[in-house]
DNA sequence: CCTGAAAACACATGTCA
DNA sequence: TGACATGTGTTTTCAGG
């Protein structure tokens, strides 16, 4: 990979609705260029979508916690993972190495809904939970767009 | 917020390039309201951007992990997240309650790479690390949009 | 990687309820 | 305030080279 297209994908990382037009002036390209490196991205899987990112506080869920989930019998392991997908509040899921077996990022309204929530974690997918609070959140999802070639 | 609107953030989450020609068919709204719809979004800041996702493995970063870091000297805390965000590895930056002071997500091309980058922050930003390997990633910052009001 | 032209889209303005 | 119609300028897309 070279740099130009390390450039558009960083251009696509700060702004996904970049029009081909501007990515060409940006980096020196015609519009049909500039679409046809895109494509290849997409095509080679570098690019993976394109996402309107949301606001978790406007949207009324301000409390976000870590919680790291252990199956009480490590059969249920497996399920596990669709148990948490099925609930709303969970947006990252995350198998680990180490002592859980999973660290998920949720979203909440706020600490009622939070103990709500880690209750039906313990209830439905039989799992212990370790719960961390996030006070602030520096930076989510920054892009990595300097490193190796592919 | 209306049930409209909220279709619109679920349609601009799985695809953040849709048209407004497309987002006003699937909402049996016109183009243009459609788009004064989605400016009002942002406006309003439940849409805070757009961005293309990009894939780790295929820029040469197929090793993700969570590492809970702490100062040394609680003195150097307010430091850490700059130096945090000064490292390229780290894609994600939590303050915490809690044991750690900060967790952070990183993504690097092997245990090598993860070593020296830990070295670092235990050097550099004088802070003990307890490193976490994530195994799986289920999913990532998927959407909620069902839930209240705003 | 570029040119060029047709089709689709974006977006401002004006109108109506 | 919210939806829509229309017009103009851009962008996209698909020929070609």
């Amino acid at each position: 990979m070279e740099s130009t297209d390390r450039q558009i994908l960083a251009l696509l990382s700060a702004d996904g609705r970049m029009s081909y037009t501007d990515i060409g002036k940006a980096t020196g390209l015609s519009t049909s260029a500039a679409q046809q490196r895109v494509r290849r991205l997409e095509q080679r899987g570098l690019i993976t979508g394109y996402h309107a990112s949301l606001s978790a506080e406007a949207l009324g869920h301000p409390l976000t916690a870590f919680v790291e989930t252990k199956a009480f019998d490590p059969a249920d392991d497996d399920k596990a993972a669709r148990l948490l997908e099925a609930m709303p509040e969970v947006v990252s899921c995350w198998s680990v190495a180490g002592d859980a077996s999973y660290v998920v990022l949720v979203q909440v309204a706020n600490t009622a809904e939070l103990d709500a929530l880690l209750s039906r974690i313990r209830g439905q997918a039989k799992m212990d939970t370790t719960t961390t609070v996030v006070l602030t959140t520096h930076f989510r999802d920054r892009t990595l767009v300097a490193p190796s070639d592919a």
